[in-house]
RNA sequence: GCCGAAGUGGCGGAAUGGUAGACGCGACGGUCUCAAAAACCGUUGGGGGCAACCCCGUGUCGGUUCGAAUCCGACCUUCGGCACCA
């Protein structure tokens, strides 16, 4: 396939290269916090420095710098740091492949990538650049740690964990993706280990209130909202005295307490501590058997498409406490033992997976809510409606909306359960058994236990002579240097915690560590946090929409109650990008060939072409296919521009007879500085970069009829100019000098529009007959009903439309449209 | 299965109750050139007509309205997210 180019007149490289340079040495960028002009603090997610800066991370940046740079010439003392990622498996990866330290590793990356950004043209402060694998970051993630632990926040528990055997590593429960590791893909499985948790969940509540965000996504509070999960309900208790356990009773969560005479079993997780104890004799191998197979199961579950139910009963009963009834105890893997109380009442009349298991082990099927019109015959499958109590002792006869109610006090009032809340929510497991994290800054001392290293003694710091095994296993768990330490309480031996920080730790702070990177009394300078904070805009990928912004709005809600902010949302607005696709339309992977490398474009077409042409593609949130085509018409523009900007007016005639004419540009010009200013306010760069490009076919027009003074096209081009200046920074600047500008156009205002010069004299008013468009007059905008009706009216047009047709009503929309009505 | 987003020319898209297809790509025709590329000018939803013009057209079917790409209902398709949540 031959690619046909833009031949360009000047030289991007050479313009863009002399631009960052000046930028660079002025410090036009740099950011001061004393500054007395209204803040934004407009953040992109930082990204991982993973040692190219692809199409994707242009995508995500290009048009945040845009969104920034309008905000400057708004008026705005904008913050828009950069930073990295900079903890993190691939870096381990690479030290165990390639035998270079992850330091190194990630370090040359950085610098690589902080070139390839810098060739955007980006305004970034440099001097805030902030890379959260130094010390000087990590350390105040171990402090949080020990706030948080002082706190009760943190806490260990011994937890099944899942287990990527490729990645050697335990993954959140929220990083597996249908039954495989989220990042490599492996099928998971599980271990028991001991593991540092924060909790999360005491915030699921708070979590939930959005009422502090401006201008969030409604999808991604509605995934957020899904993610907690809550749900009201009732703990019950169904009794085991019967059975002379210490155990008197089994605990359930449902949220359907209005069936509880419809319980005709039980059943449990596997993994539930009771299952032992409650398992006869008899059914000991076999229950024993499921359990393992269970464990066993996340690997296979995912696998099987639809998924029979599967159970063994114990062979022991409990009581329902409401009618008295023995029903069987079960295990069954969809019981969770990380959801609720990890048993479940079988309803099977009204619950579809209890009905499946009933239909499955032949368990009697009661129906205590009445469909309509029944009359006793059997269920074909469960009824979730709504219906009237039957086989419900005292409740019989009630609605089950009522019963709802009426049978959760008589529980609690009996104290056989109360009200609850549940949440799907789970505390977050931050644990990491690898060696390119922050290490959790704990001591266990055979004396004294668990015991927190002293805030004085901190950062732990990483070992630099770590080794990296090919089998993945932790360098510091072999690292008996790092290890072995003495008791921060006692002095006697003690041995280091050896496992590390889940990276969404470093995240969930880093946008207030960029108020004040250099700091080192604290985590951040509470006067630069006080004049940053909150972040106004944040922008990224909707792939963070659960996790990394849960975390974040966890963390600063946990440091607000530390006193240490004092504000209750990280981010008040946020904004998604959508996806950037291979010219083929399909997500761009190396396996499919269709990686787009920026570089080669900014290299021929320039970095302002490449911006230019990720934001024209389409609505910035839907994303869309690159198009190496496409680009050369963005590149053809600014081509153009080149061309048009650099006209000199002088030769102009000095009193253009055409005044209709010079009107005609003074509107044009005001139409799109309107357009151009509301769609940079709400990052409608495509439809914005289409208004420059009609003003400049416009302007070029003119030129070619020599219809404007010099007055005008001088105007004209010198706000032109300014509008490019956030998406073409370069060419602007380049432009802005030739035209003999002073320096620099990135420190000018936005231009203003003229609501009378933007205004339309003459409107094209649409004529219809019944709904159809029949003819076009123009008018005069402020042209008045009685007359626009009589002109469309008096339209031969639409005379030869109506006939003999009797006008029944016209419809006038001001200044559009008249539609005559007849039959 | 559930939740969410989206379906408009050959392609990316514009128009969120009032001229469907702005802007751009591609294609076609022309200018320039020995020639090509680039650049510039013009045409470009489909069908009919010598023409003025007419008919059809925004995934499908129905509805509301003087008027629907836009609002409502049902369905189909694609993409993204979550998955036994008691």
């Amino acid at each position: 396939m031959t690619m046909r180019q833009v031949e360009l007149r000047y030289n991007p490289a050479e313009i863009e290269e002399r631009w960052q340079e000046r930028w660079r040495t002025d410090d036009i960028y740099r950011v001061r916090d004393d500054d007395p002009r209204p803040k934004w603090y407009e953040l992109t997610m930082y990204p991982y420095p993973s040692g190219d800066l692809h199409i994707g991370h242009w995508y995500a940046m290009g048009p945040s710098d845009c969104h920034a740079r309008f905000r400057r010439m708004q008026g705005y003392n904008v913050l828009h740091p950069m930073g990295f990622d900079a903890f993190g498996l691939p870096a381990e990866n690479a030290a165990i492949q390639r035998r270079i330290h992850p330091y190194t590793w990630t370090m040359g990356n950085i610098e690589k990538m902080r070139g390839q950004l810098a060739s955007m043209g980006p305004v970034y402060d440099w001097d805030r650049q902030l890379v959260c694998c130094d010390p000087e970051y990590y350390r105040w993630n171990q402090w949080f740690f020990l706030k948080m632990y002082e706190r009760g926040l943190a806490y260990r528990a011994t937890a099944p964990v899942v287990w990527c055997s490729s990645c050697n590593t335990v993954l959140a429960n929220e990083q597996v993706v249908n039954g495989r590791c989220e990042r490599c893909d492996t099928i998971i499985t599980r271990r028991d280990l001991e593991q540092w948790f924060l909790r999360i969940t005491s915030y699921a509540e708070e979590l939930l209130d959005f009422g502090g965000l401006i201008d969030w996504p409604e999808k991604i509070l509605i995934m957020q909202r899904n993610w907690i999960g809550r749900s009201e309900g009732v703990e019950i208790a169904f009794d085991l005295s019967h059975l002379g356990l210490e155990a008197q009773d089994i605990r359930t969560f449902t949220t359907r307490i209005d069936t509880i005479y419809g319980v005709t079993f039980l059943v449990l997780a596997p993994e539930h501590p009771l299952v032992e104890r409650l398992t006869t004799d008899d059914r000991k191998a076999e229950v024993q058997a499921y359990v393992e197979e269970a464990r066993r199961q996340t690997e296979i579950e995912r696998l099987a498409a639809e998924k029979e139910k599967t159970g063994v009963f114990l062979g022991s009963h409990v009581v329902n406490h409401l009618n008295g009834e023995k029903v069987p105890i079960f295990i069954a893997d969809y019981a969770l033992m990380t959801y609720g109380t990890g048993a479940v009442m079988g309803v099977p009349a009204h619950d579809q997976r209890d009905f499946d298991f009933a239909r499955k082990f032949d368990l009697p099927i009661r129906v205590v809510i009445a469909p309509p019109g029944w009359a006793g015959e059997e269920l074909e499958e469960a009824y979730l409606e709504e219906g009237v109590h039957t086989n419900s002792g005292p409740f019989d006869g009630m609605p089950n909306s009522k019963g709802k109610e009426a049978i959760a006090d008589h529980v609690e009032a009996q104290g056989w359960g109360r009200r609850a809340i549940s949440y799907r929510l789970r505390d977050w497991l931050i644990s990491r058994q690898r060696y390119w994290g922050t290490p959790i800054p704990m001591v266990y001392c055979a004396d004294c236990g668990v015991v927190p290293i002293p805030e004085e003694d901190l950062p732990v710091l990483l070992p630099s002579d770590a080794e990296f095994l090919p089998t993945g296993q932790s360098p510091l768990s072999l690292d008996s240097s790092f290890i072995n330490t003495p008791c921060p309480r006692c002095s006697g031996p003690a041995t280091r915690e050896t496992d590390t920080m889940d990276t969404f730790v470093d995240s969930s702070w880093y946008m207030e560590r960029f108020t004040s990177p250099g700091y080192d009394k604290g985590p951040f300078d509470p006067q630069a946090l006080a004049e940053w904070m909150p972040v106004d805009q944040y922008t990224g990928g909707a792939e963070h929409a659960v996790m990394h912004l849960l975390y974040a709005r966890f963390f600063t809600k946990a440091l607000r109650d530390m006193g240490l902010v004092e504000f209750d949302e990280p981010f008040r607005r946020l904004y998604n990008q959508g996806i950037i696709l291979g010219e083929d339309h399909e997500k761009m992977s190396k396996s499919r060939g269709n990686v787009v490398n920026p570089d080669e474009f900014v290299t021929t077409l320039g970095a302002d072409a490449v911006r230019c042409f990720l934001m024209f593609l389409g609505p910035w949130d839907q994303g869309g296919p690159w198009s190496t085509s496409g680009i050369n018409g963005t590149a053809r523009w600014l081509n153009r521009l080149w061309e048009l900007c650099q006209q000199d007016p002088s030769s102009l005639d000095e009193s253009p007879t055409d005044e209709t004419a010079v009107r005609d540009i003074q509107r044009k010009l005001h139409q799109t500085i309107k357009r151009c200013y509301e769609g940079l306010d709400r990052f409608k760069f495509n439809t914005t970069i289409s208004a420059m490009m009609e003003l400049s076919n416009y302007l070029g027009r003119a030129w070619n009829d020599g219809s404007v003074g010099p007055a005008t096209w001088r105007e004209s081009i010198e706000k032109l100019l300014l509008m490019l200046a956030p998406v073409a920074p370069h060419l602007a600047e380049e432009l802005w000098e030739r035209t003999g500008h002073g320096y620099s156009i990135h420190q000018q205002l936005f231009p203003a529009w003229d609501e009378e010069l933007a205004a339309e004299e003459v409107v094209t008013l649409v004529v219809q007959v019944n709904g159809k468009l029949r003819d076009k007059l123009e008018v005069p905008a402020d042209v008045a009903e009685e007359e626009a009706k009589s002109l469309a009216l008096a339209s031969p047009k639409v005379q030869a439309h109506l006939g003999d047709k009797q006008v029944a009503r016209t419809i006038y929309v001001p200044g559009r449209l008249v539609n005559v009505v007849a039959n």
